[in-house]
DNA sequence: TTTTTAAGGTCAAGCATGTTGACGTACTCG
DNA sequence: CGAGTACGTCAACATGCTTGACCTTAAAAA
């Protein structure tokens, strides 16, 4: 087991999981760049994908920002055809967001580039280290869905 | 191993990463936010403590910042005292950084607070999956040590 | 049915954090 | 001596976030 008590122990792991963490982001946000975007719309349109329907405020507990915050890229994201707003039928005052054929491919092109690293670093360190990796982030963020 | 294969897959990867490292952060967050410091002042002294007498120019190519937006966070460290920058001998213009005792328990307040976070998950993760986190971050940040 | 609450949208002001560019100083090195 | 390096700082600007206030629409509670 990894030497918790050994202070260069904690030095080391921290700082893997910096540069890890920041390699990981660095591909997609050298994407969002090029087309004028930032971190922030990939976290909406990722969200998007993966919970499909979602409401505005699901989606602002997810990201964990004010809704002022959430207003600007959004609204780009609508003007920009990637994201439609839907109300939805069971209660009018909540509008369901989800991805344009567009903005579907706009995700997944930004998730490819982050699964290609992932598969390079998966391939090199192994299946258990992998699996390993997983269980320890999902521990950390607590198994929460932070969806209610 | 993991089927990276499967979108779903990829995004379950992708959002316990997600969540992971910002719980990872948030105990040090709340503890920098009441002394009225931010992330960049704990990165500052955490790679201090890792590579002690580091030039203010290595830091900078660790922390991947401009000269000036390390220059506030910096000299604010100096003037509470926890960190000081002194002359080095070989080559006088260089300032080499290091932890006053103050800093240096700053620090490692900080740190223990992350510690005692992944302590609790790797406890309940257990051994392989605890190596198996290290080695897929390491891989990650392409094992360079980010100096020079 | 009237009142209250919830969901969403937007404007405004303020603050934090980052960038580039331009200088100035001290020091090293060829 | 002259060129380049390390460091520090001022200024202008962009961005992204915050809180506060106000509005509409619709659901829920009284």
């Amino acid at each position: 087991m990894l030497d918790l008590k050994n202070p260069s122990i904690q030095q080391q792991a921290m700082e893997a999981f910096f540069f890890g963490y920041q390699a990981f982001t660095a591909k997609a946000d050298e994407m969002l760049e090029r087309r004028g975007l930032s971190r922030v719309h990939q976290r909406i349109v990722f969200f998007i994908a993966r919970y499909p329907n979602l409401s505005v405020k699901e989606l602002l507990a997810l990201l964990g920002v004010s809704k002022q915050a959430l207003n600007m890229p959004l609204r780009q994201l609508q003007e920009m055809h990637l994201v439609d707003s839907v109300a939805s039928q069971t209660d009018k005052r909540k509008r369901l967001l989800e991805l344009t054929a567009e903005g579907l491919k706009f995700e997944q092109a930004l998730r490819r580039e982050q699964v290609k690293l992932l598969e390079r670093v998966f391939a090199e360190a192994g299946e258990a280290a992998v699996n390993g990796w997983l269980a320890v982030n999902l521990a950390l963020g607590n198994g929460q869905t932070h969806l209610d």
